[in-house]
DNA sequence: CGTGATCGATAACCTGGCGGCATGGACCGT
DNA sequence: ACGGTCCATGCCGCCAGGTTATCGATCACG
C-alpha cells in the first residue's frame, strides 16, 4: 500500500481536476468514464485522502485535491522532461538548445556564441525562437534560455545575469506623453499598455514587430527594456519610466543541471557581459 | 508509442543504474530478474535510446543512461513529494513543518514564530530537527527549513535571507592558532577541519555538542558561522576566518510553493530579521 | 583447453489490473 | 411524474507485467 503513484493515475486525476467533469475528462483521455472513476477512487484510497467532492451534479476539488493537482503537474512535467532530455542526450548530433525571443538578446548573442566556442566542454548551440521559454526549460525541450527578470518566473532555475537596463515606454510620436523626458508608472494608468497584467484588451501581438505596429497605430503603448529600443523603428518615441523596476537580461537553465555544456554556456555569458564586470544581481 | 513513462519503469531502471547488475537490482526491487530485463528493454525501445551497455560480465550506463538516471531521480522525488504533500495537506491537524539543525536558528526562532502567528493565513509551526533539511524539502516531508548559504544547495528553492555572519574557527584554547586575532583559510590547511569537503577522517560528529567535544579533545577544528558561537562553551576559542565567504542564514522552501501559510512564514522571517532592514543577498 | 560459474536474454505460462459495456441510483429541471 | 444528466458499480475480456526454466556468452581456473 506504500508503492509510489503511477504517472497514469496522476494524468487521469489531472484530467478530472481540469475538467471537473468525469465524462469530459474521460473523453479527453480517450477512455470510458467508469475506468476513470475507478482510477481516481483507487488513488484516493491509496493516499487515504479525499481529493474530490462529488455530487451527481457537480465535482469540486478538496483542498488536498488542489495541492495534488499542482504537485502532480510539476511531477509529470519532471517525468516528461526526463524523457525529452534523455532522447536529446543520445542524439548523434550533440548540441544545446537555447530558447529566446526574437530580438531579445540585446545584440549580445554573437559574442556569447563565440565566447562559448572557446570554452572547454562546449557544444554547438542551436537557437530556437519561442515566447514560452521558461516552459521549454521545464519540459526539457531547451537546455538554456534568455530570460528577463522580473518578467519571467525564475523559480526552479539557475541564472547568470547578462545586463540590466531601465524600462522604456514606446509611444507614437504624436502621443501627448511622447515629448516628456521621463514618465512614472502612474502616467500610463489610462493607456492600453503591453505587456499588461490581467485580462487582455483587444488583439495581442505575437512578436515585437506586431507590437510596434500597434503602437504606431496608437492602439497600444509598449513597455520594453532599453536594450530593445536601440534597434527600434525611427518613427516611434521612447521615454524612460523612472519608477519601474529595471529589467535584467539573463541566461537561465534548469536548476540541478549537470551538463558541462550548459556550464560552459553560462561561463560564456559571464565572459560576454558588457564592461566585463559583474552585473547587478536580479 | 508516445505515452509518458511510468514511475515503475523509472524505479526499475534506477535500481539497475545504481547496482549495475540486473540480479542484485531485481532482488532489491523484490522481483525476478527476467521481468527487470524486459522492463528496461521496453523502456529503451520506448525512448529509442540505448541506456545500458551490457556484456554478459558487466553492465555500464551510456551517457544517455546517466542523463536519465539523474532526471529520473528528480522526477521520482517529485512524484513522492506530491503524495507526501497531499497527505499532509489533508491532515485534520493543519500545520507547517519547519526543518532545522538544533541550535541553527541564531536564537531568532522564537521571534519568527511569534511574528508568524500575527501574519494572516499562518498555520501552527511544528519544528523538526534534522541534518538533511534540503532533502526533507524536496521529498515533501517539510514545508520550510532554516538553511545556510553557501553550505546548502539552494537550487530549486525559494529563499528569504535572515542574517549574514562571518565564519569562525573554533579551537581548543591550547591550540597555537587560538591566540591569533584572525585566520586565513590557508592557516588551517593541516588541521582536521569540520565540515570538510572530501572523504571523512575519523569519527564524524552528528550534532554540535559532539563536534565541540571533538574540538575540545583537539581532534578537530570546527568552522561555524558567528551566530552559532554566541552560545558556545566557555572553554573554547573562536577566531574569525577573514578570507572565507560569510555565511547567510535563511529560510528556504520549495520553489513553486503555492501555500499561503509558507508565504506567511516567509513574511515573518522578513519581519523578525535583526535591525529590520534587508539582509545582504545570498 | 575443457569445465563450471556467472549473468543477461529468451521462451512459455499465469495472473491481476485496467479498460470496456451495461446498468444502477442520486439529483435536477420542466 | 418523468426524462435527462452524471457518477458509481457489476461483470467481463485482455494484455501488461510477473514467474520459472533454460539458453548462450564470457571468464576464471585447474
Amino acid at each position: 500500500m506504500d508503492r509510489p503513484l503511477e504517472t497514469r493515475e496522476l494524468m487521469q486525476f489531472l484530467a478530472v481536476a481540469d475538467e471537473l467533469h468525469f465524462g469530459r475528462a474521460a473523453a479527453r483521455l480517450g477512455i470510458a468514464q467508469p475506468a476513470l472513476s475507478r482510477t481516481v477512487q483507487k488513488l484516493e484510497r491509496r493516499l487515504g485522502v479525499v481529493l474530490l467532492e462529488r455530487s451527481s451534479r457537480a465535482v469540486a476539488l478538496t483542498s488536498a485535491g488542489q495541492v495534488l493537482a499542482g504537485e502532480a503537474r510539476r511531477a509529470l512535467e519532471a517525468v516528461n522532461a526526463a524523457a525529452r532530455r534523455t532522447r536529446r542526450a543520445s542524439a548523434d548530433d550533440p548540441h544545446l538548445v537555447l530558447a529566446m525571443k526574437a530580438g531579445g538578446d540585446a545584440g549580445l548573442l554573437p559574442a556569447i556564441l563565440t565566447a562559448c566556442e572557446r570554452e572547454p566542454c562546449s557544444l554547438p548551440v542551436r537557437v530556437v525562437f519561442q515566447i514560452d521559454r521558461v516552459g521549454l526549460l521545464h519540459d526539457g525541450q531547451a537546455d538554456a534560455a534568455l530570460l528577463y527578470s522580473p518578467a519571467d518566473d525564475l523559480r526552479g532555475l539557475d541564472t547568470e545575469p547578462l545586463l540590466t537596463a531601465p524600462l522604456m515606454a514606446v509611444l507614437p510620436p504624436a502621443h501627448p506623453l511622447a515629448a516628456r523626458a521621463s514618465l512614472r508608472t502612474a502616467d500610463l494608468h489610462n493607456e492600453n499598455v503591453h505587456p499588461r497584467h490581467g485580462p487582455a484588451t483587444g488583439p495581442e501581438p505575437g512578436n515585437l514587430t506586431e507590437l510596434l505596429q500597434l503602437v504606431a497605430l496608437g492602439h497600444k503603448v509598449a513597455l520594453v527594456p532599453r536594450f530593445v529600443t536601440n534597434s527600434l523603428r525611427e518613427d516611434l518615441a521612447c521615454v524612460p519610466v523612472t519608477d519601474a523596476e529595471p529589467v535584467t537580461l539573463l541566461l537561465g537553465w534548469p536548476a540541478h543541471s549537470t551538463s558541462l555544456a550548459v556550464a560552459a554556456l553560462a561561463r560564456a555569458v559571464g565572459a560576454a557581459r558588457p564592461h566585463g564586470g559583474a552585473a547587478a544581481a536580479p
